[in-house]
DNA sequence: CGATTAATTGACCGACTTCAAGACATGTGG
DNA sequence: CCACATGTCTTGAAGTCGGTCAATTAATCG
């Protein structure tokens, strides 16, 4: 069941999300042969756990389908969730830095692993792999400012909205012909409240008063209608919103890859960062 | 001024910080040379921005002298600290992913500069240095991480000691014979409470409630005086606090660099986590 | 020594947590 | 098929942490 006959782009991988949409469709055809010939996929169960103090880290994973939550639990038993993975993204932990969270699974899910010794020699062996790979390392950070940022100055309500936008373009959205759609969150609140530093309660009592706003429909726990997914990413904030204020510079934001725009990070004209005086080339 | 001839170990950078226990010093001859070679030093001064929207991320920076901050503003003014860059750290930040923070000098700063194509070069042709890089990424990673959790499910109080018992170890802390010390905080209030998460006032507040509950004592705004360091550290939960709950597994943390270990992450007994079935291998 | 900025202190208030109970769905065994 | 159990979600009522506003004190710098 383990390795499998070498083949150039063998037929199993067409269909998986990590081909598709993930890291493994990027690849030149040796160097996805290679990963795909040292790979074996595993089916975990809701809740499951990939990683935990014992097994520490020994494969890379490469998620096909389903959801993983890197979670870290207090000693008085609360959590934090630090970040979803969602299928075609690659999950790779170093081992020389503290850990510090589990990998879980959030509903079932399948993961294809790679044993990391073999990893290694692979990332330094495929040059293509290797820069793939780093380029998922750099999306994951940012996501982590993402949500230091979230949690550092966003109000409940805020983070919740921002989810619920970022969740229609990661998970299962449905557009419908009238210009709405619907969307299915798979995720637990509790999941919700423990990413979004906030509780069970919140979270219900959030979507209720978004509900009434008109942002969204709750049809049931897991399904909510989006009247108009234009207007709830631009309540996010992910969305330039039109520049309102006037004292906004009109500099062009980097974009890159498939990471959405946040609203413009932009400092109130006179707080610091003003460039007076060119730096002084000492050396 | 800028690129000098090539030596092994040039003697200008056996007292700088990132020499002595910053990246610089652990590589091999031939990649610091290469590097020195292609750097040039450049000084900033107090709130002097490193990157805005203009001049973006041209080059990477191995920060010689003060500190850094990483802020990303909203639109209302308010700010949020990434994360701080002490000295004989890099700095460098992917061009392909959106940005969305600023780099400025907390304090007058000296910044180590190499021009981005040079370095990616160096990178690509040098494993040692390029293996430092990523370590210094992962490293970031799990500072960012850690800022989460703190953000997440820390109390205001508890997210300060924690800053304060990671200051002694950041920044310049001087013991004293009696095994106190004093701790020289350079980092003014505004910025220290806006990594935090929170106001300028609550700082103010918590600092004097530390001190009635003798954990600190303020000498004047930027010294500290912590009577018993452990003490200190191990409120923060930065030291596994010895046993108390006989409920936890005595698993030996991985350490590895300069990473302080968090208090021991745990899930309360019987919470997900449990291995019962082996994961099912499908393919 | 004035003028500016940073730090402190106080009073108030609001958002969110906490605690507790009820609604809803799903599943199991008799 | 129903009674019961379990788990998730919802709703309500207090309590509190910490933010906001405002004023005072302290420190810094020409």
């Amino acid at each position: 069941m383990l390795p499998q006959t070498i083949e150039t782009r063998p037929s199993g991988c067409l269909s998986c999300q990590a081909y598709t949409k993930g890291i493994c469709g990027g690849l030149p055809a040796r160097a996805h042969a290679r990963l795909k010939a040292r790979s074996y996929a595993v089916g975990y169960h809701e809740n499951q756990g990939l990683w935990n103090e014992t097994s520490d880290k020994a494969f890379v994973g490469i998620l096909q389908s389903g959801y993983l939550r890197m979670a870290r639990y207090s000693a008085e038993g609360r959590r934090q969730i630090m970040g979803l993975v969602f299928p075609g993204e690659l999950v790779d932990e170093r081992a020389d830095v503290r850990m510090g969270y589990e990998l879980e699974a959030v509903t079932p899910a399948q993961v294809c692993r790679i044993e990391r010794p073999a990893f290694e020699r692979l990332i330094s062996e495929e040059p293509e792999l290797r820069r793939a790979v780093y380029l998922q390392h750099a999306v994951r950070l940012d996501e982590m400012r993402q949500l230091v940022w979230s949690l550092g100055l966003q109000t409940s309500d805020e983070r919740l909205v921002r989810f619920l936008a970022l969740a229609c373009e990661k998970l299962r959205y449905q557009p419908m012909p009238d210009g709405g759609g619907i969307l299915t969150v798979d995720i637990p609140r509790a999941d919700i409240a423990d990413l979004l530093g906030t509780t069970r309660e919140s979270i219900s009592r959030i979507t209720h008063r978004l509900q009434d706003e008109g942002l969204i429909e709750i049809r049931d726990p897991m399904h909510f209608g989006i009247p108009d997914l234009d207007r709830l990413r631009r309540s996010a904030g992910l969305v330039p919103a039109r520049a309102a204020n006037a004292n906004r510079r009109t500099t062009g934001h980097v974009q890159g890859l498939g990471i959405a725009p946040d609203d413009l990070a932009m400092k109130p004209p006179g707080t610091g960062g003003r460039t007076p005086a060119p730096p002084s080339v000492v050396a």
